[in-house]
DNA sequence: AACTTACTTTTTAAAGC
DNA sequence: GCTTTAAAAAGTAAGTT
């Protein structure tokens, strides 16, 4: 009987450790990547749903932490990229994508994929435009994503074309390379989404 | 009917002997690459019909590459011959083989919407990330195939064991996406 | 900017780590 | 789970020229 309680207690001790130690995690990769009170406190939530499902048998307490993140910032519109995510964790980008595909599957997180209008206001704020050129560049996005220009296109890079051309049509250009950079895409990708979107959008750019 | 999809490569197990010496076959066939270190299997590929082999000691085979059920029998009798005349006299010539898995691509000849898709299909019963592959990804139960459809209408099924269940899987995904008006 | 090569996803058997 | 094989789809990436 004594030993029996010796066990929950050693049991409910590792469970909250294991706890406490997600969470300062969650808060160190949160800091690392800047994010709000709301992203971390969803990525808790998360993560909480996580364990009380008991899906982290098996997997890593570190890698399930940087899924319910990546999920969590999803989740709130403000989405990191695996790459991102994996810069700040020390589990792998595969890994994380496999720990995100099951966690997200069994709470039933039900997320769209990441919306390329989701980038615009990181991205412009790293390149320092204006609210107008935000403004030019989820209009580009919108009528992109009417004519479905975007299907199948990696979001970021869609998202790094879009502000491209607006930069330009707002008369505050931004080099290929500036945006690429901020991106996380190469020029080539810019290049080939931006003359895509110009074309079926009917925008003329004038360099 | 006509054929709706085009295989591109059938994977087959079998065994054509009860052990093997992959050191005496590396040394025997040109082009055998055997490496115990870097995977247990020997790595065979012939141009009869275009196939790769892997071989293990234990006397099983694992044959890929193959374009048509049919050529995975001729190639694995004659990489049975193969083993025979270099010196393996005791290699079963009419192995009974076993197709693992095919993989079929097939073309839906209109542009698809994936978002809608997903929705349609539901969140829950897709994977779809365009920032990881730009192809959607759909689990079919009954037959056990996975097909993954592309923007330009393009698909790949793969999984299925015979040519009837990856029709069977594009025959599906036309069907529900008829229902769903996004065809 | 064009080419080439290559990696992302999925599937599947094999023997061993 | 990984290692190795083959193959398609379409996007992105990297190295050459």
């Amino acid at each position: 009987r004594l030993r029996k309680w010796q066990r929950r207690i050693r049991v409910s001790n590792a469970t909250e450790r294991n706890l406490a130690f997600a969470l300062s995690e969650l808060d160190r990769m949160a800091s690392a990547l800047g994010l709000s009170r709301n992203v971390r406190e969803t990525a808790a939530v998360i993560y909480r749903k996580a364990v009380d499902k008991n899906l982290i048998r098996g997997r890593s307490i570190e890698g399930v932490a940087a899924a319910a993140l990546y999920a969590a910032c999803r989740q709130c519109n403000v989405p990191r990229t695996l790459d991102e995510i994996a810069e700040v964790s020390r589990v792998s980008r595969k890994e994380i994508g496999r720990t995100y595909r099951f966690v997200s599957r069994e709470l039933a997180l039900k997320l769209m994929p990441t919306s390329p209008i989701d980038y615009i206001p990181r991205f412009c704020s790293g390149l320092s435009l204006k609210g107008e050129v935000q403004a030019k560049g989820i209009e580009i996005l919108r009528q992109a994503a009417e004519k479905e220009l975007t299907s199948g296109r990696g979001p970021t890079g869609v998202a790094a074309a879009a502000i491209y051309i607006a930069s330009i049509l707002c008369g505050d250009r931004r080099t290929q390379r500036e945006v690429a950079d901020v991106a996380g895409v190469t020029e080539v990708t810019i290049r080939n989404r931006y003359k895509e979107l110009a074309e079926e959008l009917g925008i003329e750019i004038i360099l | 009917m006509e054929s709706t999809i085009n295989i591109e490569n059938v994977v087959a197990s079998t065994k054509l002997a009860e052990e093997f010496d992959l050191i005496k076959i590396e040394a025997e066939l040109e082009g055998a690459e055997y490496n115990k270190e870097k995977f247990p299997g020997l790595v065979y590929r012939v141009k009869s019909p275009r196939a790769a082999f892997l071989i293990f000691t234990s006397g099983k085979v694992v044959c890929t590459g193959a374009k048509n059920v049919e050529d995975v029998r001729t190639v694995i009798t004659n990489m049975a011959q193969t083993l025979k005349s270099i010196g393996f006299e005791d290699v079963n010539l009419d192995p009974e083989i076993h197709v693992q898995n095919i993989v079929a691509s097939a073309d839906l000849k209109t542009d698809l919407n994936p978002n809608a898709i997903a929705l349609g299909l539901g969140l829950e019963n897709i994977e779809y990330e365009p920032e990881q592959f730009p192809g959607l990804v759909y689990r079919i139960k009954t037959p056990k195939v996975v097909v993954l459809i592309f923007s330009s209408g393009k698909l790949v099924v793969t999984g299925g064991k015979s040519p009837e269940e990856c029709e069977e899987g594009v025959k599906i995904v036309r069907v529900q996406l008829e229902n769903l008006g996004l065809l």
